[in-house]
RNA sequence: GGGCGAAUAGCUCAGUCUGGAAGAGCGCCUGCCUUACACGCAGGAAGUCACAGGUUCGAGUCCUGUUUCGCCCA
C-alpha cells in the first residue's frame, strides 16, 4: 500500500495533527446529559512562565487522563487558563521598567497596572502556545485568567461572605515581610533554610544592683527594639531576678524581667531578649505581659526612627556589625559562638524575610479547615500516592490564620473602602455613594491587593462560572482529578478543598494525583540560576513531542523524584521509530483487495464494549498458534493498562505497552508471521495480516494518550473508520481472547528457539547460515506441539532440516541443550569448539544443579510440606522432576563430549 | 526536634501493596547492513537486593533498629 519513510520524522506530523484536532473541535466539551462527564482544571501556570520540564510532566499527565477517558466515551473537559501571579509578575515588569531607569512609583499605580496588562497581552500567552506543542487537548474556548471579570466577581463574593461571617479580619500582627518585594507574605510563602551563623551572648546590666543578665541572640541589631527580658518561671537560675529591671545597652531603655512559660531553658542562656515588633514569639510574650512594641527596622530593611539616632538609616546587617562593635567597646559581649539555625527566605526572590509588625488582612482558617479535614479523612477526596494524606492532615490540624493582604499593585484590590469622614469600613467593588454611618461622600479604597492564592483557591468552580449557577457548574463540577506537584499541597490543594466546601458546599475534585519533581542527574532542583534546566521546546525539536512525553513517563517513578538527563529520552525516540517501522512493515503488506475487509475488522473495537469480538469477526478456526498467542498477550496488556491508569501508575502503563509492542508484537509475532505474509496461501496471509493489524491498531489506541501525534499519524494510515484515533473506542478486555494454554505452549517454543540461538551465538555460527537441528522428545503432546510450531523454529532459529521424534540418535559432534522434556541437538561437524561447548554445558549444569538443590532442600523439609500451600509444593515437585531430567541429559551430553 | 521518602547490575530505575526460582533501558563484550527498523537484529558478561537483628517452612518483599542521602514541618 503506502510507502512510508524509513525513519519517523516528528516535525512532519505534530503541527499537522494538532491543527486538525483543533479545527475539528475535538477538544471541545459540551454538556451532554447522556454521557458521564470527566473534568480536569489545569493548575494555571503563571503568566510570567515559560514551559519547564515540570510543566511538561504535569500537563502531559493530565492529557493522558483526558485522552484516555475521552476514548472511553466520557464527556471530557480539560479547562485551561493562567494565573496573574501577583508578586512574580510585578517583579518581572518592575525589572523591565528598571531598564528604562524607572520604578513603579514614577508611573503611579494606574499607569503601572496598565503596563502589566500590556506586558501580559504580549508575553502572557507564551506558555499556552507551548502547551500546545506538547499536545495538550484542552478546550481552549474556555480558557480563563484569574483576573477575568467572572473570576474577579468570585473573589469579591468570597471576600464579602467571609467578612460578613467574621472570618476575615484586619489587625496588627507580626507577619513575614520581604524587604525586596516590599510586601507581606503568608507563612507558606516563606522557605526555611539552615544558615551557618553565630549566636551572640550579650550582657544587660541590672538597674538597681550589681550584676547582669546575659541573653543570647542570632540578631543583635534587634536589641535596639527590646522591651523586656523573659525567663522561664521554673528556672532557678533567674527566679530572684523576675520583676527586676535591666538597662538596655546602647539605647538606655529600662526593661522589665518577666517570667513566661514559652521560654526554652536549654537555648542560649535561658534568658530571652524580647523584641515584640520583630519576632513572632516575642510578640506573643509581649501580648501576655502588656509590653511596649518598638519598631526599629523599616519596610526597606533599614534601621528606622525607633532606633537610636546613631543607627538610623543603616542597613540591618550593617547595623548588626555596628551594634556588636559598640557593645564590644563597652565590654558587654560575653562570647560569640558558631550557630546553625533556620532562616526564612522569600519564595519569590529569595531575600531574607523580616518578621515585621504591621496591619494586615487575615482569614481565620480553623473553621474552614474542619470540613476539609473530614473530606480527606472519610475518603471523599483521595490523595495519590496515599502517603501525602498524612502531610495534608498534619498541616490542616496545625493551620494558622492566612495573611491575605499584599503591598503590591498587581492583583485583586481589596474591596474595602474607608470613609474619609468617620473611618467606617465599607465593602464594595466601586466607591460607595455615601457613608451609612456619617453620610460622608469621600472614600478611600484600601491600598493593598489580595494574595494571588486568594483567587486560585476558587479555580475549580470560579472557572465554571461560580457564583452564578451556570449549567457548566451543574454538569462538569465537581471535577474528577487534580494533577499537581506536592510542593503546592498547602498553597493550593488544601485551600481549594476548604474553599469549595465553604462556598459551593461540595468537594472540588475526587482525586488528587501528586506527581514527582524533576531534578537534574545530580539530584538538584532545576533552576534558572543553576542553568541545569533543559528547554523542553529544544527537546521537542531534538526528539519529538511524543518521545519527550513517553520518555518522561517511562522514567517517572511513583515515590522518588526523577533524575533527568536528556539522554534518557532516547528510549522514547527509539520506541517511536520502532512503532513507525512496525506499522510501515504491515502497511507494506496490505494489498488493495485487503482494505475493505480490514476496515470492517477495525470495527471490532466498539465504543459500547459489546463488539462482536475479534475472534468472531475473523473466524476462530482460521487462527494459528501464534495468532492465538499474540491475541491472548494483547488482551492481557489491555487489562493491565486500564487498571494501572485507573490507579495513576503511569510508569507502569508505559512499561506494559513498551514491552508488549517491542518484545512480544515486534520481536516474536511479526517475525513468526513473515512466512505467511510472504507465502502463497492468500487466506493464511490475510489472517496473519488481520491479527497483526488488530494488535497494532489496539496498541496504538492504548498508546495514544501517551503519544498522541505518532499514533494519530499511524492510525490515519491504517484501515479504519472514524475521524480520529482521539475519538476511537478504547480497547476492552475480551474473555474469548485469553488463552493460558496457548501462552504456555508458545513459551516452550520460545525457550527452544532461545536455546538454539544461544548455541548458534556461542558457536559463532553466522546468522545467514542455516543449521540442522534435532529435537528428541518422548512425550507425544510435546512432540505434537513441536511439529505444529515447526515453522517458528525454522524461521526464528534459522534451522534447515529440523527433525522431531522420540528415538532420534544424537549426532556426532553436536552442541546440545535441554528445555523441559525436549533435548536439542545441533550437529556441528567440523564447526564445534569442544572447549566452548563444554564450558557452556557446565554452566547449564551448574545452574540446574543449584536450582535442584534448592528444590530438594525444600521438599525434604517436613515443615515446608506441612505448612506451604499445596500449589507451591506441587510446583516444587514438578520442578524437581524437570530439573533431574534436565541434569541427566546435560551430563550425558558432557560425557559424550569428553569421551 | 518531629514527619515522609529513598538505598536492587557501571548509570537511571521496575519489582515491595498480595512473601514462593533476581528484571528493564542505557552502557559494556561477540556476531550480523537477514527484503519493517543499525533509532535495528541475535547472543553474552554483569547484582551478598545499604547494614544488623526478628517473624516465617520460606524474606529484595513483612516487623524492629542502625547508617547514608533527599524532602517537608517546627
Amino acid at each position: 500500500m503506502t510507502e512510508l519513510p524509513k525513519a519517523y520524522d516528528p516535525k512532519a506530523v505534530e503541527e499537522k495533527w494538532y491543527r486538525f484536532w483543533e479545527d475539528e473541535g475535538l477538544f471541545e466539551a459540551e454538556i451532554d446529559e447522556g454521557k458521564e462527564p470527566f473534568t480536569i482544571v489545569i493548575p494555571p501556570p503563571n503568566i510570567t512562565g515559560i514551559l519547564t520540564m515540570g510543566h511538561v510532566l504535569n500537563n502531559m499527565l493530565q492529557d493522558v487522563l483526558i485522552r484516555w477517558r475521552r476514548m472511553e466515551g466520557r464527556e471530557t473537559l480539560w479547562l485551561p487558563g493562567t494565573d496573574h501571579a501577583g508578586i512574580a509578575t510585578q517583579n518581572v515588569v518592575e525589572r523591565e521598567l528598571a531598564k528604562e531607569g524607572l520604578t513603579r512609583h514614577d508611573l503611579g499605580r494606574e499607569e503601572f497596572v496598565g503596563r502589566v496588562w500590556k506586558w501580559r497581552e504580549r508575553f502572557g500567552r507564551t506558555i499556552i502556545l507551548q502547551l500546545k506543542r506538547i499536545g495538550c487537548s484542552c478546550d481552549w474556548r474556555r480558557e480563563r485568567f484569574t483576573l477575568d471579570e467572572g473570576l474577579s466577581n468570585a473573589v469579591f463574593e468570597v471576600f464579602t461572605r467571609l467578612y460578613k461571617k467574621g472570618l476575615i479580619y484586619r489587625g496588627e500582627y507580626i507577619i513575614n515581610w520581604c524587604p525586596r518585594c516590599s510586601t507581606a507574605l503568608a507563612d507558606e510563602e516563606v522557605e526555611h533554610r539552615d544558615h551557618h551563623a553565630k549566636l551572640y551572648y550579650i550582657t544587660y546590666p541590672l538597674k538597681d544592683a550589681d550584676g547582669f543578665v546575659t541573653v543570647a541572640t542570632t540578631r543583635p541589631e534587634t536589641m535596639l527594639g527590646d522591651t523586656a527580658v523573659a525567663v522561664h518561671p521554673a528556672d532557678k537560675r533567674y527566679r530572684n531576678l523576675v520583676g527586676k529591671t535591666v538597662i538596655l545597652p546602647l539605647a538606655g531603655r529600662e526593661l522589665p524581667i518577666v517570667a513566661d512559660e514559652a521560654i526554652d531553658l536549654d537555648v542560649g542562656t535561658g534568658a530571652l531578649k524580647v523584641t515584640p515588633a520583630h519576632d513572632p514569639v516575642d510578640f506573643e510574650i509581649a501580648e501576655r505581659h502588656g509590653l511596649e512594641r518598638v519598631v526599629v527596622i523599616g519596610e526597606d530593611g533599614k534601621m528606622s526612627d525607633g532606633a537610636p539616632p546613631a543607627y538610623r538609616g543603616m542597613d540591618r546587617y550593617e547595623c548588626r556589625d555596628a551594634v556588636m562593635k559598640d557593645l564590644e567597646a563597652q565590654g558587654l559581649v560575653e562570647k560569640v559562638e558558631p550557630y546553625d539555625h533556620a532562616v526564612g527566605h522569600c519564595y519569590r526572590c529569595d531575600a531574607v524575610i523580616e518578621p515585621y509588625l504591621s496591619k494586615q488582612w487575615f482569614v481565620k482558617m480553623k473553621p474552614l479547615a474542619e470540613p476539609a479535614i473530614r473530606a480527606v479523612e472519610t475518603g471523599k477526596v483521595r490523595l495519590y500516592p496515599e502517603r501525602w494524606t498524612k502531610v495534608y492532615l498534619h498541616w490542616m490540624h496545625n493551620i494558622r490564620d492566612w495573611c491575605i493582604s499584599r503591598q503590591i499593585w498587581w492583583g485583586h484590590r481589596i474591596p474595602i473602602w474607608y470613609c474619609e469622614g468617620c473611618g467606617e469600613m465599607v465593602i464594595s467593588k466601586q466607591a460607595p455613594a455615601a457613608c451609612e454611618a456619617c453620610g460622608g461622600k469621600e472614600f478611600k479604597q484600601d491600598e493593598d491587593v489580595l494574595d494571588t492564592w486568594f483567587s486560585s483557591w476558587l479555580w475549580p468552580f470560579s472557572t465554571l462560572g461560580w457564583p452564578e449557577e451556570t449549567e457548566e457548574l451543574g454538569y462538569f463540577y465537581p471535577t474528577q482529578v487534580l494533577v499537581t506537584g506536592p510542593d503546592i499541597i498547602f498553597f493550593w490543594v488544601a485551600r481549594m478543598i476548604m474553599a469549595a466546601l465553604e462556598f459551593v458546599g461540595e468537594i472540588p475534585f475526587h482525586d488528587v494525583y501528586l506527581h514527582v519533581i524533576i531534578r537534574d542527574l545530580e539530584g538538584r532542583m532545576m533552576s534558572k540560576s543553576l542553568g541545569n534546566s533543559p528547554d523542553p521546546l529544544e527537546l521537542i525539536d531534538e526528539f519529538g513531542a511524543d518521545a519527550l512525553r513517553f520518555g518522561l513517563m517511562l522514567i517517572a517513578p511513583q515515590e522518588a523524584d526523577i533524575l533527568f538527563g536528556k539522554e534518557r529520552l532516547e528510549t522514547g525516540r527509539h520506541f517511536c521509530n520502532k512503532l513507525w517501522n512496525a506499522s510501515r512493515f504491515l502497511l507494506m503488506n496490505i494489498q488493495p483487495d485487503d482494505v475493505d475487509d480490514l476496515t470492517e475488522l477495525s470495527e471490532s473495537f466498539r465504543a459500547d464494549g459489546k463488539g462482536t469480538g475479534f475472534k468472531d469477526a475473523i473466524g476462530d478456526d482460521r487462527l494459528e498458534l501464534d495468532d492465538r498467542w499474540i491475541l491472548s498477550r494483547f488482551n492481557v496488556a489491555v487489562g493491565r493498562v486500564s487498571s494501572s491508569l485507573g490507579a495513576y501508575r503511569f510508569n507502569e502503563v508505559s512499561r506494559i505497552l513498551y514491552d508488549f509492542m517491542w518484545h512480544e508484537l515486534c520481536d516474536w509475532y511479526l517475525e513468526t508471521i513473515k512466512d505467511r505474509l510472504y507465502g502463497d496461501d492468500a487466506a493464511a496471509r490475510r489472517t496473519a495480516l488481520a491479527v497483526a493489524l488488530h494488535c497494532l491498531d489496539g496498541s496504538i489506541r492504548l498508546l495514544h494518550p501517551f503519544m498522541p501525534f505518532i499514533t494519530e499519524e499511524i492510525w490515519q494510515r491504517l484501515p479504519h473508520r472514524g475521524a480520529s484515533i482521539m475519538t476511537s473506542p478504547w480497547p476492552r478486555q475480551e474473555e474469548e481472547l485469553a488463552d493460558k494454554a496457548v501462552e504456555r505452549q508458545m513459551g516452550l517454543l520460545q525457550e527452544i528457539i532461545g536455546t538454539i540461538r544461544n548455541i548458534r551465538g556461542e558457536m559463532n555460527i553466522p546468522p545467514n547460515k542455516h543449521a540442522r537441528c534435532l529435537l528428541r522428545c518422548s512425550n507425544d503432546d510435546t512432540a505434537a506441539l513441536l511439529r505444529s510450531g515447526e515453522r517458528y523454529i525454522r524461521n526464528l532459529a534459522k534451522v534447515d532440516g529440523l527433525e522431531i521424534g522420540p528415538d532420534l540418535d544424537r549426532p556426532d559432534q553436536s552442541a546440545s541443550g535441554v528445555v523441559e522434556d525436549v533435548e536439542i541437538f545441533v550437529p556441528l561437524a567440523g564447526l564445534i569448539d569442544f572447549d566452548v561447548e563444554r564450558t557452556r554445558l557446565e554452566k547449564e549444569v551448574e545452574r540446574a544443579g543449584r536450582d535442584l538443590e534448592r528444590a530438594l532442600q525444600r521438599l525434604s523439609n517436613r515443615e515446608f510440606l506441612a505448612k506451604a500451600p499445596q500449589a507451591v509444593i506441587d510446583q516444587q515437585r514438578e520442578l524437581k522432576v524437570e530439573l533431574e531430567g534436565k541434569l541427566e541429559r546435560l551430563r550425558e551430553s558432557l560425557d559424550v563430549l569428553t569421551r
